[in-house]
DNA sequence: ACAAAACACTTGCAATATGCAAGCACACAA
DNA sequence: TTGTGTGCTTGCATATTGCAAGTGTTTTGT
C-alpha cells in the first residue's frame, strides 16, 4: 500500500499483474503448477532453474498472500505440504498460454511442439479447457490422498 | 546463454517469455510501448512508477538487444531517439491485453472502464485489433515527423 | 556568437535483494 | 533410538537497485 493507502499497483492494471507476474520466480512458480502439476516444495525445488530454499519460501509466501495459492497439508503424508492454485490463479491460465503461443512463435529453440501452437490456433478455448482439466485432475486426486 | 551454448529459457516456451516479461521494469516499459503510447526517454521517466535514469538505460538496452524494440532517431528533433515497438513486440499484445483483463477482473481498485472487459469478451480480437491500429498510428505519426 | 537549456545517458555510492551453504525443528520409519 | 525426509530459517558474500549528481552533445534564445 501507498502511504495514501491505495494498493501498489494504484489501479493500473498491467501494474497488478506486473506485481505477481514481474518476478521470474513467482512466473515460473506459476508455470510449474499450472502446467507441470507441481504441489510440493520439493517439486518446485527440483526445477531445472534452480531456485534456493530462502528464495521459494519467499515466493510461496508471496503468492500465497497474493491469493494465487493456498497452503495445505499433503493429504498423503502429514508431515508434507501442498500448495493448490486458487481460482484466481486458474484464471490466469489464458494469460499464460497465450504468452508460450507468443514464445513458441518466437524461440527458435522452443521444445514445444508444432502442435502446440496449431492446437491453440485452431481452438484456443479448448487447448486452455484442457491445461484446466488436467489441473483439476491433479488437484482432485491429491485431496482424494 | 549457458556454458552448453543453448540460451537461458533452454527451450522452455514460459522461460523464454519470463526472460523478458519476468522483470517489473521491461513489463511496465512494454506497457508504456504497446499501450499507451509512449516512445521516448523522456516519456517512459515519466511514467507513475518512478524508473530511475539507470535502470531505463539498462531495459532500453536489454529490450532492443531481445529484438522487442528498435532505437532510431526522433523525426521532429535530430538530437532525440524514439524506441518503436517490433513487430514481435505487438505481437506480445495479446498476451499483455489477456492479462489486463484477467487484473480486470480481480483488481477491486481497477481503474479500467468496465466496458474494457465487457469489449474484450464481446470481441476479442476486435479489441486487439483497435490496439494495434493505435499503435500503428502513433508510429506512423511519429515517422511522418 | 555565446549562454543557457534540453536530452540521453553514465557514474558513485548506499541500501536492498539474491544465491549458496549450513543448520534447525518436526514427523515418521527402521 | 537412530536415521531420514520435509519445509523451512539463518549467515554471509555477491549482485542488483535506487538515488543524486555529473557528462557530453545538441538545440534554443538573445
Amino acid at each position: 500500500m501507498t502511504s495514501a493507502g491505495k494498493p501498489d499497483w494504484n489501479g493500473c492494471p498491467t501494474r497488478y499483474a506486473a506485481a505477481i507476474v514481474g518476478d521470474k520466480w513467482c512466473f515460473l512458480l506459476l508455470r510449474d503448477v499450472l502446467l507441470h502439476g507441481k504441489r510440493t516444495y520439493r517439486e518446485f525445488l527440483a526445477s531445472p532453474e534452480g531456485i534456493s530454499t530462502n528464495i521459494l519460501a519467499n515466493r510461496l509466501a508471496k503468492l500465497e498472500a497474493l491469493g494465487m495459492f493456498t497452503r495445505e497439508p499433503d493429504p498423503r503424508k502429514a508431515s508434507s505440504v501442498c500448495y493448490f492454485p486458487t481460482q484466481k490463479a486458474k484464471d490466469f491460465l489464458p494469460a499464460l498460454v497465450t504468452m508460450m503461443v507468443w514464445a513458441t512463435q518466437y524461440d527458435d529453440v522452443t521444445e514445444a511442439p508444432a502442435s502446440f501452437a496449431a492446437s491453440y490456433a485452431d481452438d484456443p478455448a479448448g487447448t486452455i479447457a484442457w491445461y484446466e482439466a488436467e489441473i483439476d485432475r491433479v488437484d482432485q486426486a491429491l485431496r482424494r490422498g
